[in-house]
RNA sequence: GGGUUGGUAGCUCAGUCGGUAGAGCAACGCCCUUUUAAGGCGUGGGUCCCGGGUUCGAAUCCCGGCCAACCCA
């Protein structure tokens, strides 16, 4: 007996097998000349346009044809009610013997939860008020194999839900509204920046020196360069490149890459949106990003207040609050918290249960103190600005003070959402601290930190002075859905391979 | 990396003190022409995450591992 024949006699054994079940009626089908796996089905209108077309006053028939999954199934003798869903909605349909002909609903009969049909039908309404298709005709265009989960409970797994998505996007209808919104807020993204003049750009992802932020970056080698090439950490420096290029508004919507650990907060891969307008600073940007997310929460979810679990409502009605750095560790350690000594502040630091110890820099004091104890209060959209310049390496001076930087991080619901900076346009300023950061960095990799000098050669060539600003989209739409994980956002997360069992090592 | 919790039928979940592995939905058979978590009667379905150990006997106790969620760093 060769392996085949063993299969097959498994198969009708184990009769009770779902898969194995639904398998053989499908061949089944196609032995009687129906295609299980059948072939387009034209001019099917969407389920919600269909149920709106109904005008109950209307006496004559009124048509409809419509194609989707079907989700549940009533079978009551000799007539079936079965529910179907297509990417607008769920109409029931009513399918009587009496008026598809025996065989056509014995066809029907045999049909299972999942698998997808086109109908033609006549609308009415049902003893129970309910908006019915009354099937004249279908036709099968899909076998499901497996069951779908539950119809009640549905897929709570959360697990399962993030591996096999395309199930959680079938029974979960809110997580097909989170996707349905993200897709939506990225569309408003898109439409806002156009109308303000910006172009949407696209730049290498597969770079030879990764740059634009401090991330570990994935490697990967191109073999027909016989090279090392980095997925991007960020699109900054091909961005700026094009701002000396002439291009004046740009920005660029798309993914960045970060070999780090994941979290509920972090993906290995996300989505991130940095834009540039060329003769602005971070004040230019700071108007923009407010009208940018306040539009797009107008657009998509018609409010600018969102509900974010325990009573807990985010206003972004504008303007937001705009604080310098300093303020704000005034406002919690006291006025003074800049004028007492190092020494005096790590007491301080520590009495609010901070871990500091005085061998750290001071700004590292003060700055534990943002972190642990301020940020996360920022409830309200307020933006963070005039940093200390030790803080944020890169960015451009303030004009009345050289030890900050002009910049600002947007924080909402205690998190940063964006950051934005007046971007440093000097090439000498712009080496220098380069050299700096490798400095500090060390030897870690040093390819992975090599200096970009076509970047700082462009920069010799004269960069208008310019705002930039990231977005970090995934956390945008967390924010704009309540959503409390990345994963929540991302259709397909990055989760460990799960690997088929294997015996533990032997120790 | 550390801690906590979890992994049992396709799905949602029970499983007592260590003693033949359960329910609902889904599936299969029969009845049922306005139901909607349809209903009624009946039937089948298990690598209890994996590997060891203790025990007469392990889903359950012990050790190791895998995966996930949450918290911490």
């Amino acid at each position: 007996m060769n392996t085949e024949d063993i299969e097959n006699k498994e198969v009708q054994e184990k009769t009770e097998d779902i898969f194995a079940q639904r398998v053989a009626k499908s061949e089944a089908l196609a032995a009687e000349g129906v295609n299980p796996f059948g072939e387009r089905f034209d001019d099917a209108c969407l389920i919600e346009k269909i149920k709106l077309s109904h005008k109950p006053e209307c006496d004559s028939e009124q048509p409809g044809r419509a194609a989707g999954r079907i989700t549940a199934f009533r079978l009551m003798g000799k007539s079936i009610f079965a529910d179907i869903r297509d990417s607008s909605g769920k109409i029931q349909l009513y399918i009587q013997k009496d008026h598809l002909g025996e065989e056509s609903f014995g066809l029907f009969k045999r049909l299972d939860i999942g698998d997808i049909i086109g109908v033609d039908g006549a609308l009415f309404i049902t003893k129970m008020g309910e908006l019915t298709l009354k099937v004249h005709s279908y036709k099968l265009l899909s076998k499901s194999l497996r069951p779908l989960p539950e119809k009640w409970h549905g897929l709570t797994d959360i697990e399962q839900r993030y591996r096999q998505r395309y199930l959680d996007l079938i029974v979960n209808e809110k997580s097909r509204d989170v996707f349905k919104n993200r897709f939506a807020i990225i569309r408003e993204i898109r439409r806002f920046l156009e109308t303000k003049g910006f172009t949407e750009v696209e730049t290498p992802m597969l770079q030879p020196i990764p740059g634009g932020a401090s991330a570990n970056p994935f490697k990967t080698f191109y073999e027909a360069l016989n090279h090392t090439m980095y997925m991007r950490i960020a699109p900054e420096l091909y961005l700026k490149r094009l701002l000396v290029g002439g291009f004046e508004k740009v920005f660029e919507l798309n993914r960045n890459f970060r070999n780090e650990g994941m979290s509920r907060r972090h993906n290995p891969e996300f989505t991130m949106m940095e834009i540039y307008q060329a003769y602005g600073d971070c004040r230019t940007m700071m108007d923009l990003v407010e009208e940018l997310i306040t539009t797009i929460a107008m657009n998509v979810f018609g409010t600018l207040k969102i509900e974010h679990g325990e009573g807990k409502t985010i206003d972004l009605t504008r303007p937001w609050r705009r604080a310098p750095y300093k303020e704000l560790v005034m406002e919690k350690m006291g006025a003074d918290w800049f004028d007492i000594s190092f020494s005096d502040r790590v007491k301080r630091a520590r009495e609010a249960k901070l871990d500091v110890n005085d061998k750290m820099p001071d700004y590292e004091v003060t700055n534990e103190v943002y972190e642990k104890l301020i940020e996360n209060t920022l409830v309200q959209p307020a933006f963070v600005t005039r940093l200390p310049a030790q803080l944020v390496p890169l960015a451009k001076k303030c004009a009345d003070d050289p030890t900050l930087v002009d910049v600002f991080e947007l924080e909402i619901n205690g998190q940063e959402i964006a950051p934005g900076y007046s971007e440093l346009n000097d090439p000498i300023e712009q080496r220098r601290r380069f050299q700096e950061q490798l400095q500090i960095h060390g030897e870690e990799d040093a390819a992975a930190h090599k200096v970009d000098e076509d970047f700082l050669t462009s920069l010799e060539y004269g960069m208008p002075p310019a705002g930039g600003m990231g977005i970090g989209i995934d956390r945008l739409v967390m924010l704009l859905t309540g959503a409390e994980s990345i994963r929540d956002v991302i259709l397909f997360p990055q989760l460990r391979p799960k690997a088929a069992s294997q015996p533990a090592p032997v120790q």
